[in-house]
DNA sequence: CTCCATTTTTTCGAGCCTCAAAAAAATTCT
DNA sequence: AGAATTTTTTTGAGGCTCGAAAAAATGGAG
């Protein structure tokens, strides 16, 4: 059962929520401050005179050009960025991005390179990550003893406790603490998300009016990927960083899938399954290594232009799509949607076959009200992610440190 | 965003927790809450003088009989079986089930009827559910003041708020708010729950040590329904009581179901639809209103002599059970599975297909590790449930009050 | 230019709450 | 009967939040 409150958890939490308030308003003055978290004025001022005082907020002018009012003039409280830094690392198919971003959120160094993940042996694998990490320590730019987490992100399963990735499609290597291996090398705090979460995590604090409580962000790439966020809530599984949407079974014994098995949602509307309907290659024909968005592009055009295959495949992963987010919903409740990846810019292609899909299902009564976003770009989004994921964490442990910290990724505050 | 901690919040929540710590344990020392809750001695012993003060709590023998240790023997502290009593109201297939139960979880009056839900009128059946209760709150031996709390369970879906029941298998009726139209009545609070939930709260009430932070149980009976435990919360949907893993598609455009889509697991696994296979009615045939619990235990019985449509029927039951199954937990990872319910006791027919099924999907890596249980009577389980439900909304909302008492059904602490 | 109205922020005292340590209570063992 | 042991209560200290009042900082009116 859970444990009892102790008294000094009271300040902390109170800390935290504080600092939470400014991240989220931008230069809040205290008196908002005070309204949006409910405490008093004077709670407010002991303890932003106390975070002020430890160089984690700093007073400037407010958000809003004020002095239109009269009264005293708000003061407004802002995150200082010098009061700390956090280091994203997204590894995706073929490429790997970093970036160094200061603690109010602001990019201060970066860079990206191109790999060859599929083919590259376990060491090499780590060995790049762990160089272009040293690389932008070594950044004269940079303070190294400012960078306080790192945060990862990877296409495919990482465990629950976000040391780990499990498995990957963009590597045949299994199993890779990176989170452990990182903070081994360097001694700075490390976690290991999956990319789709992390995309959950940018669109609620791009656009936490639409994607508040409850949403869905779907990847459409090679594979198919999901990140849930549910009662405000990032959604894992229980031992993996589950959400595994794309192999959820569409077609009991159907078409064969990148996993191995057969049917699964991803065998119909990954990129390598469009491709191979398209092609009329057969249900049963191997899923080809890469399909480049080029190549994707090209194939919705051909769709777009007249009926044939191509046009046959989108509409299959559609149907496939609509049947997998309706068994969803019969679970969760329909929910705003968020398609991100090169197949959102067909999702026009798409869209129909998945409407009708759903309306065939338990989730599809509100069918009609079900509404999508596309956003063809995911990289952006796993960074922002990443980046967000981890000056939370430096909010939340570091900034207003409780007696159980606990050792993996602390709660799945989206 | 989360309102902050009040100062006040901090001895409701500590109460509440010293109550749920006394229900938990049944006698427990004032020590041994202190060792479960975490707080000091003295905190817990300024709270539970307060309680005993109240009357909530009343002191007694330590549940061990102890005396076999050295030094001052410890004084146990129980739950004061008249501070309360609350009261369930469970509504299934032709059948109406009420009683109350004292502060401490003991039955202290009941009362069961035979009704023809199918075909009653609107005003009939809430009428039947009034005068039931009311009769049970004339009886001499109940303090009607007392009653501090009524929780209704029905098949079928119910809202988020617990207010009403959308929509029941048991009833052509749809949108009756019987949580509203009790209090309204008896000016008691009342909610509406999904009868598979409040097997899954009666589940983990019974044996925490398996059925502790994430469980599934599943309600083999006419229809299919699920009740879902994650990270220790009970899970609903966002909207609605959700969970509605009978109407998971397990074949596009497959059997007919019940709810009239076509292809639900349910019209696979549902009592009317093993029924509908082993009489080779075929998959379009219109669902039969009920089978008898005799009718399908005697299907059972010819399924398990010989091979035959009966044996196929399970056999394809198990199939859908398993794809289903296999999707949930490609969502959320493999967890304990209850199977309740008339068809639980034929298990043995349905297993091996299910886990045929389950080791096909993503879930089924660990599909050996994959424990099942079965329960073939769901009455006794939902009204265990829904006594622990009430029972913890008065622990927490009327003798732990805080300032934002929630007019829903509060947390969903299984 | 001065003074008042207005709004924000800080200060101060009161009231709770929890905690650690010590004291008191209630037994068993010798 | 006294020592040892364990549970429970008491006591005092330290923290935290809150409301009210004071202080600060500005715009507007005369």
């Amino acid at each position: 059962m859970s444990v009892g409150i102790r008294h000094d958890d009271l300040r902390r939490r109170n800390r935290a929520m504080v600092i939470a308030a400014v991240r989220r308003a931008g230069r809040p003055s205290r008196t908002e401050i005070a309204a949006t978290t409910g405490l008093s004025h004077s709670t407010i001022s002991a303890i932003s005179a106390d975070l002020i005082g430890e160089g984690i907020l700093a007073e400037g002018k407010p958000s809003e050009a004020g002095s239109l009012k009269r009264g005293r003039p708000q003061v407004g409280l802002g995150l200082n960025p010098e009061a700390a830094a956090v280091m994203t690392v997204v590894l995706s198919l073929n490429f790997l991005s970093v970036a160094v971003i200061d603690y109010a959120g602001q990019v201060i160094s970066e860079e990206q390179r191109r790999l060859d993940t599929l083919t590259m042996s376990r060491e090499a694998l780590i060995g790049e990550c762990v160089a272009i990490v040293r690389r932008r320590l070594e950044d004269p730019d940079i303070d190294v003893r400012s960078v306080a987490r790192i945060a990862l992100a990877i296409q495919g399963i990482t465990d629950t406790d976000a040391r780990a990735m499990l498995w990957s499609p963009i590597t045949p290597q299994t199993d890779i603490a990176f989170a452990d291996i990182l903070e081994a090398e360097f001694g700075i705090p490390a976690t290991m998300e999956n990319d789709c979460n992390m995309m959950a995590v940018a669109l609620r604090w791009r656009d936490p009016e639409r994607y508040r409580d409850d949403f869905i962000a779907i990847l459409l790439s090679h594979g198919i990927g999901m990140g849930l966020v549910l009662k405000g809530e990032l959604f894992t599984g229980t031992h993996s960083s589950g959400g595994e949407f794309g192999h959820m079974i569409h077609r009991p014994g159907g078409a064969l899938c990148r996993c191995g098995r057969r049917g699964c949602v991803e065998a119909y509307a990954g990129n390598y399954a469009i491709w191979r309907n398209a092609k009329q290659l057969g249900e049963d024909t191997e899923p080809v290594a890469d399909v480049s968005d080029a190549q994707m592009r090209a194939l919705a055009a051909t769709a777009r232009e007249r009926a044939g295959p191509e046009r046959e495949a989108y509409r299959k992963a559609g149907e496939a799509l609509g049947y997998g987010l309706g068994s969803l919903f019969a679970l969760i409740d329909p929910a705003p949607v968020a398609m991100v990846g090169v197949s959102a810019a067909a999702f026009d292609l798409i869209e129909p076959a998945l409407r009708e899909a759903i309306a065939q299902t338990a989730g599809g009564q509100h069918s009609k009200s079900i509404s999508f976003d596309t956003e063809p770009n995911e990289l952006p989004l796993i960074r922002e992610g990443c980046a967000m994921r981890a000056l939370t964490f430096v909010d939340q442990e570091i900034f207003a440190p409780g007696v159980q910290a606990k050792a993996g990724a602390g709660k799945n505050v989206a």
